[in-house]
Parts: C-alpha cells; sequence; structure tokens
DNA sequence: CATAAATTTTAATGACGATTAAAATAATGC
DNA sequence: GCATTATTTTAATCGTCATTAAAATTTATG
C-alpha cells in the first residue's frame, strides 16, 4: 500500500497531484487510442476532464511528455501483470493463462484504458530508449515463460519469439476496439484468456 | 492482367502516374508505420522517394488523402487475400490458414509495406466511413470463415467475433514490429500461419 | 528539332495548435 | 480571517509543417 498521508502534508498533496494527473494520463490513453497521437489535441485531453488546455501544461512539460507518462504507465501496468503472474503460477501454462488474465483486467478494466504504443519513435531519445529498454524486457519475461512452460511440458514446443509476438500483438490491439463497453468487457475477459493460448498447451 | 497499353497512349500514361503513385504510397506506409502520421512529414515520405515535398501534391489532393489512399490500398490487400482464399480453400479451416498465408505475403513481401489502420477516426467522413465499411465487410466474411469452418467440422465451436478480433489484432500488429528485415519475413511466413490458426482445428 | 504535356522545384503563404506569461481563483495552513 | 501555496484561466506568441502558385525542367509527340 502507498502511504498517501495525513491531510494536508506534503505527501498527501504530491498523492493529489499525482491522481489528478493519473486521471490525465487516462484521458489522454483514451484520446490517443480513439484519434492517433496527431489527431489528439491538447485541448480533446483537456475537454475530457472539464479544463484548459493550458492547465495540463500544470501537469506535464509538453505532449511529449504527455506521451512518454501515458508509455511508462503502460509498461508498468504489463510489468504489474507479469509479477503477479509469476507470483501466481503453478507451471509455464497457468503463469502464461495468469498474465493474459491479468493483463487484460488491467486494460478493461477500471485501471484502463492503457494507451497503445504506437509513437516511440517520435519521443525524445532518452525517453524512447526508456520505453524500448521495458518493452524489450518485457517481450522477453514473456518468452521466459513460454520456454519455462516448454521445459516443464505444459506447453508444446515453439519458436518463442514468434509465439511471442503474436500472442502480444493480440493483445496489444485490443485498446484499438474496445472502448469501454461493459458488454464487451466481459466477454473479452471470458474470451481472449482462452483463444491466446488454446493453442499452446501441450497435447 | 492489368492492360498497361502501349508506350505513349492514355492508358500507358496513367498507368505509369498509378506506378508512381502505388510506391508512393508503400513510402507513406513504411513512415505512418514506423513513425505514426504525425510523426511523419511530406517531407519524410519525399525523401524516401528521391522528391521534394511539394512533388507529392502532383500524386494526391492533400496529407489526408494519403492516408485514406494508404488505408484503402490495405482494404485491398485483405480483399485480395480473402478471395484468393476462398476461391482455393477446400474447408474452413484450410480457407481461414490459406487466408492468413495470402495475407501475411502481401504484408512481409515484396507488395509491402501495408499500412496500420491506425487513425480512421481523423479521416474526412467521407472517407472514414467508407473505410470503416471496408473494415467491417472484412472482419464479417473473417468471421463466415470461421463459422464455416465450426458447421463443417474443421474448426472447433468458438465465439467467432472474439477469435476473429484476436486473430486479426495479431495480423495488424506485425507492421509494427516487422521492418523489412528479410530472415524475419520468411520466420513470419513459416511460423505465423501456423501459430494464429493452432488454437482453431477440431480434435 | 519544336511544341506540348507531364512532372518537379522554388519560394511564399497561412493555419493550426503547442506553448508561455501573467493574472485570477481556489484551497490550505496558521 | 489572513497569508501562502496550489491550481486554473485568459490572452498572447511562436514554430512547424501543410499547402499553393508560378516557374523550371524533364519527357513525350509530331
Amino acid at each position: 500500500m502507498m502511504d498517501v498521508g495525513s491531510p494536508g502534508t506534503r505527501n498527501a498533496i504530491d498523492a493529489r497531484f499525482r491522481l489528478k494527473r493519473n486521471r490525465m494520463l487516462r484521458a489522454a490513453a483514451r484520446c490517443f487510442n480513439l484519434k492517433g497521437y496527431s489527431g489528439t489535441s491538447l485541448k480533446d485531453v483537456a475537454d475530457l476532464l472539464g479544463l484548459t488546455d493550458a492547465a495540463l501544461y500544470y501537469y506535464v512539460r509538453n505532449k511529449q511528455e504527455l506521451v512518454y507518462l501515458c508509455y511508462l504507465r503502460a509498461a508498468d501496468v504489463g510489468r504489474e501483470a507479469m509479477q503477479r503472474a509469476i507470483g501466481d503460477g503453478e507451471n509455464g501454462l497457468d503463469t502464461v493463462r495468469r498474465y493474459l488474465r491479468y493483463h487484460i483486467e488491467y486494460m478493461v478494466g477500471d485501471q484502463g484504458p492503457i494507451a497503445i504504443m504506437s509513437e516511440i519513435p517520435s519521443l525524445k531519445p532518452e525517453h524512447r530508449e526508456e520505453i524500448l529498454e521495458l518493452s524489450r524486457k518485457h517481450s522477453a519475461e514473456f518468452e521466459a515463460l513460454l520456454e519455462r512452460g516448454i521445459a516443464d511440458g505444459s506447453i508444446r514446443p515453439c519458436d518463442v519469439r514468434m509465439t511471442g509476438n503474436a500472442i502480444m500483438g493480440s493483445l496489444n490491439w485490443i485498446p484499438k476496439w474496445f472502448h469501454g463497453d461493459p458488454a464487451v468487457a466481459e466477454k473479452i475477459r471470458e474470451e481472449f484468456p482462452h483463444i491466446l493460448s488454446a493453442g499452446l498447451a501441450a497435447r
């Protein structure tokens, strides 16, 4: 649990700041997923929050940084799902399935939406490198899960690089067509973990 | 085969025009996939062609139309793959696999790259509606393939909507990480059709 | 070769939206 | 309640491209 601090303390103020900024990041993620980076003006994001565009500059240095923070948040959510899955999973396949369930829950649940990492190249170099590094690490961890499953016999042998790309791609694409309808969210939760892991199980 | 016309005829000129414009669309698709719509200036596309930015206006009315034409081309390629698959396929599952093979070949082969349809909402209304309609139709056709497979016993029963979304998502994401390396292209051709249809087969 | 058509370039223009600074308002601490 | 700090707004400014018009050049045709 995070310390939110008693009212009026430095911690409490920072906490409120972070909370508001987080709301802002989710609004931005929603806009970016829907209309793309270019199609989204800061006014679009601000409107969603009942603010004026200039107010956003209280929370971020500029639009670039807004994207960067969205992506950082996305990476965080992925890492979180991965860690929980590794903690809870019983074998390779089970861990993969848990990862899918957890990650999907973050995407379609009330943590969402999570920004699609579509514009990494347009980040400034340091930010770009950081996000790419996180992204690479995450992919590697997923591939390691597949290898673990192959080793323990729960997953049938396959090209883990390509299989990883395939599954992650499917996952990453969800925010492109899911826009908050709770009925669809439920459908995704029910079907996707199974669909995405159906081809993995050893016979 | 298309009639290219003898040199100097109206047809020959139009054909050359279309050919050049097609090269331009592929250059644009490459830029858009790599750096996003906003991150891509017309100069970026022009540089790839050894032209100046203003020259592009000889081929398209504006940047919007450039995106529109890229998407139209993407839709065309998908339709083409679908038609060929339907023509050649022996049952539902076989047709799905052919569709995957053909579509992937267009994406990673020398027809490519194909633009990811990431910025549909920023198209002007008529264009947007047209692309969305084509996109919907394509999804419906793919779901029909799945249903056909379930009916003929080659595919095990599943939620065709979600399964379609999952497979198409994976496919659509490929241009995000594939950037022309022939070795990777070969890997994709070999692995993806199998990976994406592994979970479908009836036992 | 001479003329016409097609293609590309050079050099402006202009719009849109990101960004900034200063002022106004709201919240908090004493 | 008063002073201080946090938050938001108003009202410019400023850059970056997209876009255009006219000129230059290349290519095709007789």
